[in-house]
DNA sequence: AACAAAATGATTGACGCCTATCATTTTGGT
DNA sequence: ACCAAAATGATAGGCGTCAATCATTTTGTT
């Protein structure tokens, strides 16, 4: 027999379609004894209300915003790459989303286009966030309206948004500081890379990785780049020439150019390398042999987790616990996912 | 302005709603300037059918059906939670599993089953595939009637089931190589356990894993221990014994209790253990340093990719190249993903 | 027992699409 | 210009649910 309706289960619990109706959608007005005959009727059955009808009657649909900076380095490009993708894949869902671009740290453009937002019939926004006191408030103002907001890869104060989505970096420091250690089981040199240790990001990052380092495992001075290739460049051909037994570099934030130019042509006897992010050109270079690792954050993961947490959150749902901790992958050169595949593609059925 | 129904692209066409609905459905008996109108409105309007609503007015229901081995190991009964679990969450999706329990390496139990299967009104079928002319047999009538057949974890023939979904086996074996060649930099001795070389999963992850190791790594000769725990065990031990030295082992199949028993109470100076398969017990190893690595296949992802697989086949998609080739998951002790909820979870909200 | 309040029943028109039927118009061949 | 064939239009009922209305029955109160 097929799937039981919310006509089947009024008949089983003796009622009429009306109260069945009245009782799932909790409009009130039902005497006790009734909401049990219902509800148990609904166990017995093994009723599931079917989503796809109820959207349909509803009207309802899912308008997103997701305003994603233009900062410099490949990451934000892969991240706006696979929102387009995952917007494409779900145009059938009743699910609309639209891709803002932010100018890189910005702050005053992001609380304006966060206050243009206010207005309009938007269901959810997804942020990366930038603190400051006008983003917090049209945050609120958003959030007072009803709108869902979350934030991405960078988070703002708990609980002024609905839920935030990002990257486990102490895990992340860790798994580095895991990796470096069985390469270096009879002790050795290395070396961090950050940006900037202001960022928490990065600084959690590193507290991760010397967390589980040995006391066999020298660590040099961290070098702090601001992410900028050429002082990455000199940092590690310096570090090369003053200690000729580098074991290991750990770079943790971005200029992975400079690092790199630095390591190029190296292929043998030179440090093990692990950095974040798989974008395009560390790709190649993990392929190539010029890096040993790669710890990503999985931005397509955690596009497609943004969406689904959006839409719950507006039907009313509860996240699970530790929903949008994303516990970062670690890639060798041989179990590299596939290369995502360029725009979204053109279905030839429609 | 809200999404565009037919309805808006048959009068930007200029035409009537049941020309554009023939032409949409592909009814014939159109004439090719009509077509045409209607494909431009289509492609103009970005119109994209509302998929719910054209499978709640269809009727269409997707029953699917899971034959997975009562195998000995714990790896089964994960992928059977999963399938749990997953058959859980789409149930409001007019999608319903079926979850069938075969008893291990028995090919004529599963052949039973699957010939039972063939009258039914069934969607699609989802099994560990054995060898067997009567399987084969039995999967071909399968077909024949229109029903999707997908492989999962083990395959038979290419060419006699619609889609299979399985690890690859190689970037396994090589991943596994590359985590124990960056442990031995200066080389060593690693011992290589598999279950059975005749086993094409088992040789495929040796012959990866050989492919990438360094010839400054010595690889011992291997262990076939049949999976059974006393037998690994022993290996184990013995090779502590004759090899003091030993700096690595490799373990390819099951029979992991065995494995940790012999190493169990040396968490210093013991070889670097990787193995497959993020079973219970194997994160607990891990998670308290009696191993090093895990290589998992991610059941969970497998049943996910299995149902999206089946659904998008029987509503005549096409799937994209290199769809349902699992690539190896690499955990060390700080990038575990969270443990998978006992069973379904009970909604609230229905 | 009378009466208001509460609960229930019955029904209806969407939502966007599918499928089918039947009537009407247009086309092509001669 | 005629006729059959082909193409198109118009329309209706249904899929499962939502949201609303209105009529009817059941309660609880005094």
């Amino acid at each position: 027999m097929r799937k039981p309706t919310l006509m089947d289960v009024a008949a089983k619990a003796g009622v009429s379609y009306a109260t069945a109706d009245r009782v799932l959608n909790q409009r009130g007005g039902v005497a006790a004894k009734s909401v049990q005959r219902v509800s148990d009727a609904i166990e017995l059955l093994g009723y599931k209300r079917d989503v796809s009808a109820a959207n349909l009657a509803r009207g309802r649909t899912y308008d997103f915003v997701f305003f994603i900076p233009s900062k410099a380095g490949a990451f934000f490009d892969e991240l706006r790459a696979a929102v387009r993708r995952e917007a494409h894949a779900r145009l059938s869902e009743r699910i609309t989303v639209t891709l803002k671009k932010i100018p890189a740290f910005d702050a005053e453009r992001l609380a304006d286009a966060l206050e243009n937002c206010v207005d309009s019939k938007i269901t959810g926004v997804c942020l990366v966030a930038i603190n400051s006191p006008r983003v917090r408030t049209a945050v609120n103002a958003l959030r007072a309206k009803g709108v869902i907001v979350l934030t991405l890869v960078a988070d703002t104060q708990v609980g002024s948004r609905d839920a935030y989505i990002g990257l486990d970096n102490r895990a992340a420091g860790q798994t580095a500081g895991r990796l470096m250690s069985l390469a270096h089981r009879n002790g050795g040199v290395v070396l961090p890379i950050a940006g900037n240790l202001d960022a928490v990001d990065h600084a959690d990052r590193y507290a991760g990785f010397l967390d589980v380092l040995p006391k066999t495992v020298t660590v040099l001075p961290i070098v702090q780049s601001a992410d900028r290739p050429d002082d990455v460049e000199n940092a590690v051909r310096n570090a090369m020439i003053t200690y000729p037994k580098l074991g290991g570099i750990y770079s943790i934030g971005a200029g992975h150019s400079g690092l790199l130019a630095a390591l190029s042509g190296r292929t043998k006897m030179r440090p093990i390398v692990i950095l974040h992010d798989l974008v395009a050109h560390v790709r190649t270079a993990l392929t190539d042999g010029l890096i040993d690792a790669v710890i990503d954050q999985k931005p397509d993961h955690q596009i497609a987790l943004a969406l689904d947490a959006m839409k719950s959150l507006s039907d009313g749902d509860q996240l699970p616990v530790g929903f949008g901790t994303i516990v970062p992958s670690l890639y060798l050169q041989d179990n590299l996912p596939p290369a995502s595949t360029g725009g979204p593609t053109e279905s030839p059925t429609l």
